[in-house]
DNA sequence: GCCAACGTTGGC
DNA sequence: GCCAACGTTGGC
C-alpha cells in the first residue's frame, strides 16, 4: 500500500502519511482510495493480512515499514460525503458507498529502507541469480520481485503481494547487504521492457480490464446512477 | 460501444 | 519540472 511521505496539498488538504506518522498513530483507516481496482483489492483483504508500506511520490521511492489490516473493508464516506474535501465523489451516498477503506495497523519499521531502485534492478537482472550480497535472496527471491506489480505495473496504489514475496522483501528489509552494490538509476531506454510474466498492456487489454473492475463494483447500476448530487 | 482528449500518477 | 503510462470522461 503507497502513501506519500512528503506534503502534498490536495485542494487545500496536506495528503502527507510518512513512516514517522504511521508509527505515531498505530493504526489508521486508509482512506482516499478512489480506484475500482485498488478498491476491490481491499474488499479482498482479511484481518491479519500483511501489508508493505510504501513510501511514493517522493525522491526516494521504496518500502520503508510492515503494516497488518486491523479491520477489513467498510465505506469510506467520511471524506466522500463533504463537498469541499479532496476525496468528494458527488456519485457515492451513504446509503449506496461506492468507496471503501480498510483500517491498517503499524508493525514495524524496515530496518534497511528497501528503495524501489534496488528492486527495479533485481528484477532487471537478466537471469534469476542475485547479486552476491544479497544471495540470500534466493532465486525464488529474485522472481518474486520480477512478478510484483510494484514493477510490472506502477501506477497502482493497492497491490497485491504474494506470501513469499513479503518474506523475500522483509528478510532484505531486516539484512540489508546492498550497501556496496551500485543500482544506479540508468538514464538509458526511456520505454521499459516488460518483465516476463507482466500483465499484458495493449490498449484493448487495459479497457478489459477496466471493464472487469467496474463490474466487480456490487452496486445496481440504477443506484449510481439516482446517487444524490449535492449542491456545490 | 468506440476512442480521442483529458487528467492523474509517480518515477526520474 | 518533465513526461510516459494509463485511468476516466464524454462526444459521436
Amino acid at each position: 500500500m503507497k502513501a506519500e511521505p512528503d506534503s502534498r496539498v490536495v485542494k487545500g488538504k496536506d495528503v502527507k502519511f510518512s513512516i514517522d506518522d504511521f508509527e505515531g498513530v498505530e493504526s489508521t483507516p486508509w482512506e482516499g482510495v478512489r480506484n475500482y481496482e485498488a478498491r476491490n483489492l481491499m474488499k479482498e483483504m482479511v484481518l491479519g493480512d500483511k501489508v508493505l508500506f510504501y513510501h511514493s511520490n517522493c525522491k526516494n521511492p521504496g518500502i520503508a515499514g510492515f503494516a497488518e489490516v486491523s479491520k477489513e473493508a467498510y465505506p469510506d464516506q467520511i471524506t466522500v460525503l463533504a463537498s469541499k474535501h479532496p476525496y468528494f465523489d458527488a456519485k457515492s451516498d451513504r446509503e449506496h458507498p461506492r468507496w471503501f477503506m480498510v483500517d491498517v495497523k503499524f508493525i514495524s519499521r524496515a530496518r534497511n529502507f528497501v528503495p524501489l531502485s534496488l528492486l527495479r534492478h533485481l528484477a532487471d537482472l537478466s537471469s534469476a541469480i542475485p547479486p552476491e550480497a544479497l544471495g540470500y535472496v534466493g532465486q525464488d527471491g529474485i522472481n518474486e520481485i520480477k512478478a510484483m506489480p510494484l514493477i510490472t505495473r506502477g501506477r497502482l496504489s493497492v497491490q497485491r503481494v504474494s506470501a513469499k514475496c513479503w518474506d523475500v522483501i522483509q528478510t532484505m528489509a531486516e539484512q540489508g547487504g546492498w550497501d556496496n552494490i551500485s543500482f544506479e538509476k540508468k538514464k538509458v531506454s526511456k520505454t521499459r521492457h516488460p518483465v516476463d510474466g507482466a500483465r499484458p498492456t495493449t490498449r484493448h487489454q487495459r479497457m478489459e480490464r477496466l471493464a472487469d473492475d467496474a463490474i466487480r463494483d456490487d452496486e445496481p447500476e440504477e443506484q449510481i446512477i439516482d446517487a444524490l448530487v449535492p449542491s456545490e
